[in-house]
DNA sequence: ACAGTGGTTCCATAATATGGAACACTATAG
DNA sequence: CTATAGTGTTCCATATTATGGAACCACTGT
């Protein structure tokens, strides 16, 4: 390398390496990180012996270098939906309370828009199940805000028509995720069923991702869109005063 | 230092450093690792540098370590629920369809079981809603399965009773998870509602860790004891033939 | 038997990481 | 306002440490 010298030329072959091969889909072998890194087999080898040792690597069966426990591990405690469920249920909870209305808790992955955690109304309306249900993004609160903020990316093909008024055409759902943008919350009204509205905002990570999102949902006989409106503002500000207190604090592996 | 000389100094301390900082649940400053792991200030210094550089870690307002981008990265591609539900989901249609009835997935995390995937019977029958419900482990087949195999612990407290058929006896319930574990397959009668019977089986990882449960549930009108015994088997087959494929080949061990 | 893989170990070499010291900065205290 | 104790970064002479070529082992296919 024609890099000043920093003194950290072992770290960052062996970081490389690593960061390789998490990010390949196809464990990689000793020999094929050795060639592309353009570093010696025996230093290759002694490196991924290190990484191995510590557990960052592991083998598979055929001997080609796949994410270690402590990575695992580690991707299972961070990551896991449950710690967004965790953090959010007081939310949840105090939003469901002081609207009486429904309150979802809803992630993006894979493609697909997934309710991950619920607290009811005390009405009683509209319990349905929605495990392994497919909601479309571009019809629910939730989708709109997942769309909105690029944690999911509208799906190809027909937008599906599920009411009169679900919005179909993908001109009119670029301006509307917008206006999303521009208001930080998103609002439905009897596009998803008819009867339904609901109003919804973003759950960020530290470093502004949009990760999730959090809706409230009731029927319109009970809440006009100027309700839906402060609902907003309240998601937005119950979600943001939590995130103050909780720096850097992540829950015991 | 008295260890035999390996050449892989740089890259051990760095590791360790890594490490400590993904297992550790309130960020670490540089001067904590500095002296936990009695590497001078500079050297610390320029390490953390270096893996900060590449991505591994990051700093946090406040400057402490946190994991970096590529691994928060990589935690979410790797993790993420979805991927289990992605995984499995063509299983939960083999079995609904060939049973008739409700297929699910669960894992367990943060003390609660979870449910996150679902293919309905073709019966329409106790479509309840069950995101954010939270079903106890001892009363369901997906729990004792999670129990059985060290994916969740049986939670302190009594044991609540839902029918009088419930297990709220803690040796009986130990007993049962042995039972369990030797049959292979968790069976409930009764126990989580009156009328409902399960049966469900363990999703293991690569590592042979089990990391979520999969069952067929259904009312006792149409499931016999025996039935279910078969069920059991059919998942237990069904998930293991899904699994053998995905590894590509069957070495010597 | 041989050539072509993939991987490990050895060891002389010098390039590289090391760590003490000096420096910069921010609080909190006196 | 200076003192002090706490962060973290940069510098640089030093020798400890990582390096990489070569020899070597184990397989596999020809």
């Amino acid at each position: 390398m024609s890099e000043l010298v920093n003194g950290t030329q072992a770290i960052d072959r062996a970081s490389a390496l690593l960061i390789h091969i998490l990010e390949s889909s196809t464990a990689p072998l000793l020999s094929e990180l050795s060639r592309t890194h353009e570093i010696p087999k025996s230093t290759t080898s002694r490196m991924l012996g290190a990484l191995e040792r510590q557990g960052l690597v592991r083998r598979d069966r055929a001997g080609a270098f796949i994410a270690g426990d402590v990575l695992t591990q580690f991707a299972r405690s961070q990551n896991h939906d449950s710690v967004l469920v965790a953090r959010m249920h007081s939310v949840l909870e105090k939003l469901a309370l002081s609207t009486g209305e429904t309150s979802n808790l809803a992630v993006s992955s894979n493609g697909e828009m997934r309710l991950i955690d619920q607290v009811d109304s005390h009405y009683l309306l509209g319990a349905t199940n929605w495990v392994g249900k497919r909601i479309p993004y571009h019809a629910s609160a939730l989708g709109k805000i997942l769309l909105a903020y690029g944690a999911a990316i509208i799906p190809a093909g027909k937008l599906e028509r599920l009411t009169p008024k679900t919005i179909t055409s993908r001109p009119r759902l670029l301006i509307e995720l917008e206006n999303v943008r521009k208001k930080g919350f998103a609002i439905i009204i009897d596009e998803l069923e008819e009867g339904l509205v609901a109003v919804a905002a973003p759950i960020r990570e530290d470093d502004g991702r949009v990760v999730g999102a959090i809706s409230i949902s009731g029927p319109s006989a009970r809440l006009t869109l100027r309700d839906l409106g402060k609902i907003g503002e309240v998601i937005i500000h119950e979600i943001h005063s939590l995130q103050v207190n909780h720096e850097g604090k992540i829950g015991a592996a």
